[in-house]
DNA sequence: CGTCCACGTCTAC
DNA sequence: TAGACCTGGACGG
């Protein structure tokens, strides 16, 4: 769920399932969330919700006249959904697994309103505000979005590359992974040139004497400049309605995944960028760019699925790093990962990773040793421009991985059903 | 079964 | 600038 998008939908959400609905009692709190109780309580309250950048806050107000024993105060609950962050709202005897809060309506079979959150990295807190350090969000103040970007371009944050600046939420609040490809897809800027060479650009627009002023509003409309895009892309996901991007499939995830130009599109580049994240790219990384990095273009789609049904299933599919075609396959690549410790749960030692950098230990010879492949989503349109340099191995390894997702309706219907026991 | 990857922050060295 | 923090799907062996 987790980009703009989808906190702004996740808070149009509850605000539909919630109209009108009386919630009543304590809210609950999993045994293995870390996040803090939510001393609240209240015979009869209304909850509703609003969203900014990457954040939601939930309002929970007593109705008047339900308090007898002491008047409990309204309260604000403020959430980050980390990756994998989400609201339900369904009947008490399915709750979904991982739901690590939850309101309880006050009618007899009783449901619930749910922060679904698998992965855990999600945050609330009690009598929160907006977290200080975030800027205006790109969605619904797009105006003061813009003037604290464009009067604080001396800020050391504009002396990285684009990519990363607009990762940085004290500026672009609700720009995520997918958000920043799509949008510097849109006007094929070059992930790795800086961000301040890009952004002045902007501060003095260059003029049409001439034009009337129709025929410049309109050639503005159609020629958005990059911060008229942090609004304007994350507006589009949020107009389709749905969730945006997650895990759930359905007509709305088909869509969303249509939509993306760029993000995990079969033909597109990605490299790591300073931080470890995958940018999806097409063109010339810029002159930022990590240097023997690995980049991984992809390869061409080779068996286009012509299949409805498949489409459906098709969803992801990543790729996989290494590539055969080189020689690489002995090395065992050098990055391992610290597996702390910890998890009470089940003794787990997880992983991750962390830059891409040393991906090919001894692969520094000049070109790009590794494919990538990224994925198969629903066909992009005929993708006509390629880039360049499509030129990898032959067609040698491409190995697809598709990520999550079943097929449409099963999945879907099999979530549903399951799903009663919570943590 | 082990490795890699994922829509994001956080905080320690 | 690294890890930490988590679960789980897709692959490879």
């Amino acid at each position: 769920m987790p980009e703009g998008p989808e906190l702004h939908l996740a808070s149009c959400y509850i605000n539909t399932v919630c109209a009108g609905l009386i919630f009543s009692g304590k809210v609950e709190k999993s045994e293995v969330s870390k996040n803090p109780e939510v001393p609240f309580e209240s015979d009869a309250y209304v909850i509703s919700a609003v969203s900014r950048g990457k954040e939601v806050k939930l309002t929970l107000m007593p109705l008047k006249g339900q308090s007898q024993n002491g008047p409990q105060q309204p309260m604000d609950v403020v959430f980050r959904f980390g990756m994998s962050g989400s609201f339900k709202f369904t009947p008490e005897a399915e709750l979904p697994k991982h739901a690590h809060l939850r309101f309880y309506t006050k009618e007899s079979p009783r449901r619930a309103l749910c922060f679904v959150d698998f992965r855990r990295f999600g945050r609330w807190e009690v009598d929160g505000t907006w977290q200080l350090d975030r800027g205006p969000c790109v969605m619904l103040e797009y105006e003061k979005f813009r003037e604290n970007v464009l009067k604080n371009l001396s800020d050391k944050a504009f002396n990285k590359p684009i990519c990363e600046a607009l990762l940085n939420q004290k500026f672009f609040n609700g720009i995520g992974n997918y958000l920043r490809a799509e949008i510097l897809y849109r006007l094929k800027i070059p992930p790795f040139e800086k961000a301040r060479t890009v952004l002045e650009a902007l501060q003095h627009p260059k003029q049409s004497p001439g034009l009337t002023l129709s025929k410049k509003v309109k050639l503005k409309r159609e020629n958005p400049d990059l911060l008229e895009l942090c609004h304007v892309v994350p507006m589009e996901v949020v107009r389709m309605g749905g969730k945006g991007y997650g895990p759930e499939h359905s007509d709305d995830s088909a869509a969303f995944e249509a939509w993306l130009q760029c993000y995990y599109v079969p033909g597109m580049r990605s490299l790591r960028d300073g931080n470890g994240r995958t940018i999806w790219f097409q063109g010339e990384p810029g002159p930022m760019a990590p240097k023997g990095e690995k980049s991984r273009k992809k390869s061409s789609r080779k068996g286009q699925i012509t299949n409805r049904v498949k489409l459906c299933l098709e969803q992801h599919k990543l790729s996989d790093r290494k590539k055969e075609a080189s020689e690489e396959v002995t090395k065992p690549a050098a990055k391992r990962r610290p597996k702390s410790s910890s998890c009470q749960e089940k003794g787990v030692t997880r992983s991750g990773r962390k830059k891409g950098k040393e991906l090919v230990p001894g692969a520094e010879h000049g070109k790009a040793a590794e494919a990538r492949e990224p994925s198969t989503r629903p066909r992009r349109k005929a993708a006509a421009s390629q880039e360049p340099p499509a030129r990898e191995a032959p067609a040698a390894a491409a190995k697809r991985r598709v990520p999550a997702r079943r097929s449409a309706g099963t999945a879907a219907a099999a979530t549903r059903s399951r799903r009663v026991k919570a943590e």
